[in-house]
DNA sequence: GGTGAAACTCTGAGTAT
DNA sequence: ATACTCAGAGTTTCACC
């Protein structure tokens, strides 16, 4: 997997390094400076100035761990879009949202919906359970649910 | 920020340590084994060991660098929901959206449309002629897309 | 799961281009 | 502004308990 980048970048540009630099992270995100420093030709102090320097500028936010969900006992997914009340504001609905821990990603999103909010649960059960309570939020007015059936890609 | 973990997990169960652990793996993907092994009270060569046993189970995937996507380009983002026709199997579907870098995911899920793909792409312009590229795609019947406005959580 | 020692990595200061 | 070298501190890795 490779991280594919945009043609070019407005106020601040990257250049090859950086870019061969932060695919190699997004493929190993342990992987020392020196070992990236010899796939970019730079000494490690060099990588990590460049690293830093990303970081600083927000491009790079941080390195996390990638798990299974599945082994984890999240079993069940799903996407649920929400439509909100008239007068609810976003900021409500993060605040609603947020009372969660099943969800794993929001979006307030253009077309029929307010919202689109993509869940995990550990079963269908829990999965109802969750959508049942998302439901009665005093900002949500109603929802909708796609349970996923298999991640394609992501 | 923390992960939320499921009350059990059938075939094999995760102690508190490796619960703990996890956790702060996903706040520092490079912290060291050391600095962990002192939040879990373990040695790092027994944090290390922890870790090699969640990675070989499939737990733990890898390791990966968090990214701001805006700040490299990618200002636009949508969700499409792909109608397939009726003989489209989900793998020529995956083949038919593995071309496209501008898929970040992408999933099969019950309801009306068959998948839900997420797609980023540095402009509107950029975004239209991709959903135009998919929509073309011999396995696709039609499609109805949702630009994002705001992330909100994920 | 712990220990200790060797190899490796990180980090900061100083220096160069 | 960006990169290099060097050396002390810290980390990883391994064999062994």
């Amino acid at each position: 997997m490779s991280v594919h980048l945009p043609p070019d970048l407005a106020g601040a540009p990257l250049d090859d390094t950086d870019r061969l630099l932060i695919e190699h992270l997004s493929r190993d995100g342990r992987a020392s400076y020196a070992e990236i420093g010899l796939l970019v030709n730079l000494s490690a102090t060099a990588v990590r100035r460049r690293i830093d320097r990303l970081r600083a500028r927000g491009v790079v936010r941080g390195f996390t761990v990638v798990l299974d969900p599945a082994l984890l006992g999240w079993r069940t997914e799903a996407f649920v879009e929400v439509y909100c009340r008239a007068r609810t504001s976003p900021e409500e609905l993060l605040a609603s949202l947020r009372q969660f821990p099943e969800v794993v990603a929001a979006w307030t999103v253009t077309g029929d919906p307010d919202a689109l909010v993509h869940l995990r649960a550990s079963d269908t059960r829990h999965l109802e359970a969750v959508i049942e309570r998302i439901r009665k939020e005093p900002g949500v007015q109603r929802s909708r649910s796609s349970v996923v059936l298999s991640r394609l890609i992501g």
